[in-house]
DNA sequence: TCTGGGGTCCTAGGACCC
DNA sequence: TCTGGGGTCCTAGGACCC
């Protein structure tokens, strides 16, 4: 490919160059989890505090004076439950349902600070100050940085850059070195030089542990000296994906705000089984119930899947068990959203995996392929009764919605309680469930 | 006994079409 | 002797994110 324009192989890049600059902010909640669950237990506001994923599993969100202890991201939670208990850790098991209203809370207040919100993940957004005067930003960022917490008893940490990558590297300065008190901003050439030589390669949004192994073997160890890198060698090493994060802190904008979230290609319901399955009246039961959770959210967001995948496999960390690991797809005549075709489709594929035998630990379903509601072909051959099942489908949800998840169901989907989540750590739902809310005595 | 879950994007290669 | 080539769609695998 050539092109007349000095960026070569990227002529994208030279699209966007040219377009205004932008200044762009990342908020991201403080050990965010940890945080939901002190807002209700006061006494833990300088306790340490770790959370566990689904099945209790493993450590994902720790607060600051867990991570003092040395507690790792991702560490399995039985190999540390002595040492939690000897050191007086406080350990939660995730409560879903409690910290997507808090994220909803914070996603509110944040709106207010500007009309332009990338709700990012759970924990935070990036937000959209294109054509704020530039010295009016250290006011707003101390506004956010302060109002957050105020509001909805979740602390923050702010960055701002003229750059999505770069607002995401400020905050990781504000976040990691105390002595920015929550905020970094990027507003000059000298802030942009100070902060990029503070950050090491692995440590920058996009740069992972693979890339970082390649490029600290060629002697590139933080931003700076990656930002100055040579972009053919960039380009051929770390893909154009690589080349864009080397733009983007270069302050070229190759990534913008995403404000309306977007239908999603794929959705995926999986689970770890607290105990190990060797049925296959049990794993019926598992994914039924997941492709029946898998189908709502497709629903939900008024999509049609054409390919559903399904897997199953054994504990791989029992090296002492035969293993098996299996995932099967099962292409779809028509496309479909209803309940009771897609568990249907679902149990062929698992039906085609199953091995009798084996203790199972993990099974998932994917929908795939998804289009639009009206994208949708009809098959001229389609001799399924589209309209009774996709009654019955809706007649769930409205039953589901009125009177409580999981009221109505497959009859298959409650075959064993096969993979029912072990939570033993479990706060109430304070802010979602009546029964649930905090009593004030006066 | 016990090690999470849900996504996206990029690339290479094969199938298929005209 | 000479045995196309471009476009599109799909998949698998790898890398990344939270």
């Amino acid at each position: 490919m050539k092109t007349n324009s000095s960026f070569g192989v990227w002529p994208h890049v030279a699209a966007i160059i040219y377009s205004e600059g932008g200044v762009f902010g990342l908020v991201d909640c403080n050990s965010f989890y940890c945080s939901c669950e002190r807002l209700f237990r006061p006494e833990l506001r300088t306790r340490p505090v770790v959370v566990l994923s689904n099945n209790d599993g493993c450590v994902i969100s720790r607060s600051k004076e867990a991570k003092e202890f040395g507690i790792q991201m991702g560490e399995p939670a039985f190999l540390r439950k002595d040492f939690f208990a000897a050191n007086n850790i406080t350990v939660f098991s995730s409560n879903y349902a409690l910290y997507g209203d808090l994220s909803r809370r914070v996603m509110n207040e944040l709106s207010h600070f500007s009309p332009d919100v990338e709700v990012y993940s759970i924990d935070e957004a990036f937000l959209g100050f294109s054509g704020f005067p530039k010295d009016t930003l250290p006011a707003i960022a101390k506004r956010i940085y302060k109002k957050i917490p105020k509001n909805t008893g979740i602390p923050v940490s702010v960055g701002m850059g003229p750059t999505k990558t770069l607002a995401k590297l400020a905050n990781h300065l504000a976040k990691k070195k105390d002595e920015y008190r929550g905020i970094y901003i990027i507003d000059s050439e000298e802030s942009r030089e100070a902060a990029l030589k503070q950050v090491s390669v692995a440590d920058i949004w996009g740069i992972g542990p693979a890339y970082a192994r390649k490029l600290e073997a060629v002697g590139i160890t933080n931003a700076w000296e990656f930002a100055k890198a040579n972009k053919h060698w960039i380009r051929k090493h770390l893909t154009v994906v690589g080349a864009r994060i080397a733009y983007e802190l270069n302050s070229i904008e190759c990534s913008s705000l995403v404000t309306v979230d977007p239908a999603k290609k794929t959705i995926s319901v999986a689970r770890s089984f607290s105990s190990m399955k060797d049925t296959r009246e049990a794993l019926e039961g598992a994914v039924a119930t997941f492709a029946s959770a898998a189908a709502y959210n497709l629903r939900k967001q008024k999509g049609y899947t054409n390919l559903i995948r399904v897997f199953v496999h054994t504990n791989q960390h029992r090296s002492d068990l035969e293993q098996y690991g299996c995932n099967t797809i099962v292409p779809l005549p028509v496309q479909m959203q209803d309940t009771i075709k897609i568990v249907r489709y679902a149990l062929h594929g698992l039906r085609k995996i199953y091995k009798r035998g084996l203790q199972y630990k993990k099974a998932g379903v994917i929908l795939d392929q998804i289009r639009l509601e009206s994208d949708q072909q009809n098959d001229l051959f389609d001799n399924f009764n589209r309209d009774r099942d996709e009654k019955i489908s809706e007649a769930m949800d409205k039953i589901n919605a009125r009177y409580g998840k999981s009221k109505v169901k497959l009859a298959v989907a409650s075959k064993q309680n096969a993979w029912s989540l072990r939570q033993e750590n479990l706060s109430p739902r304070y802010t979602t469930r009546w029964q649930d809310i905090p009593i004030v005595l006066s």
